[in-house]
DNA sequence: TGTTGACCTCAACTTTGGTTCAGGTTAAAG
DNA sequence: CTTTAACCTGAACCAAAGTTGAGGTCAACA
């Protein structure tokens, strides 16, 4: 299919599973556990043996970054999903994928902007604020304030020691 | 010890491991964990029943607080034994061992900030640049370029197709 | 041709933060 | 006094993201 010459050097264009190891930074026993995983593929050699396309460099490293984004490996699975199997993916493709990361970071990075900023409110107020403030209730529970003993920390909390 | 007189009712001050779960919106199977793991404790009645002591509250809320800035239990642990055992906690005790928090979700706020602005780049060039961004590179250990195949996922990425 | 070093699979183990279950005890209300 | 809800312990189990080890094969160098 791709003609290959083996006088020409560059044409070893497939990569052991310890090349991609070493070039990727990331441990054989990973590389493996991705494959289970799905979320890069080889062929075998007659001997069993995986040889993975150098396009599988790139997914690795987009897997390493987007873990480094905080994306658990079934997203990163999901994006990789949606890359071309018929086709070397593009600029574009990558872009794309690449994108959801990116909102996904602003909006996390808000959150924890919100949190810091009612941390720094509660230890301005030196008693964790409990009753004022919302970082004990998660996601503004108290909003949905139902039946049970749903007030969660705040009861209680102001009226001990400390 | 306490001179614990019947007839006033809020002299009950202590809580079950009910009470605590009701009112810390806390799993009584996780509090048992929390025990096991020495970030609170309790007396026992004679029947062996835990008892807790209501600034336990406070603890509790801590630890949930803790954890939502994304601190380890171990950490939240080791966090709550340098509080002082030989009395309830202050205000200001609080407000230190919360700042090491504060300061903790600003460098993680800065990093991810970072890690976005990179990964904007990334899509930028449309590529993930991985010869020119560290997003790739973790923690700039390319700047550690020692020995072996450190070069991690730099070489042949730019050259694959994509 | 022989012997390393790299590769293979499968299963078990690790850590974190718990939950669920079984089997048994306690405490409080009727 | 009985019954029921809450409590107790210990063990097993869950997910994620792998690592480690055993036992066996493959390939490349001398």
């Amino acid at each position: 299919m791709e003609a290959p010459n083996p006088a020409i050097p560059w044409d070893r264009d497939e990569l052991t599973v310890g090349d991609l190891a070493a070039r990727s930074g990331v441990a054989v026993s990973a590389l493996h556990f991705y494959e289970r995983k799905g979320l890069i593929t080889s062929r075998r050699t007659s001997g069993n043996q995986r040889r993975y396309r150098r396009e599988t460099l790139r997914r690795v490293a987009f897997i390493r970054v987007s873990q480094r984004v905080g994306i658990p490996l079934a997203d990163i699975g999901a994006a990789l999903a949606t890359l071309p199997g018929d086709r070397t993916p593009t600029a574009k493709d990558w872009r794309r994928i690449s994108q959801a990361w990116h909102d996904d970071l602003d909006a996390r990075i808000e959150q924890l902007s919100r949190l810091r900023d009612h941390l720094t409110d509660c230890i301005g107020c030196g008693c964790l604020s409990l009753r004022r403030c919302t970082l004990t209730n998660p996601h503004d529970e108290l909003a949905e304030a139902g039946p049970g003993p749903r007030t969660l920390l705040v009861e209680g909390l102001e009226s001990d020691g400390a």
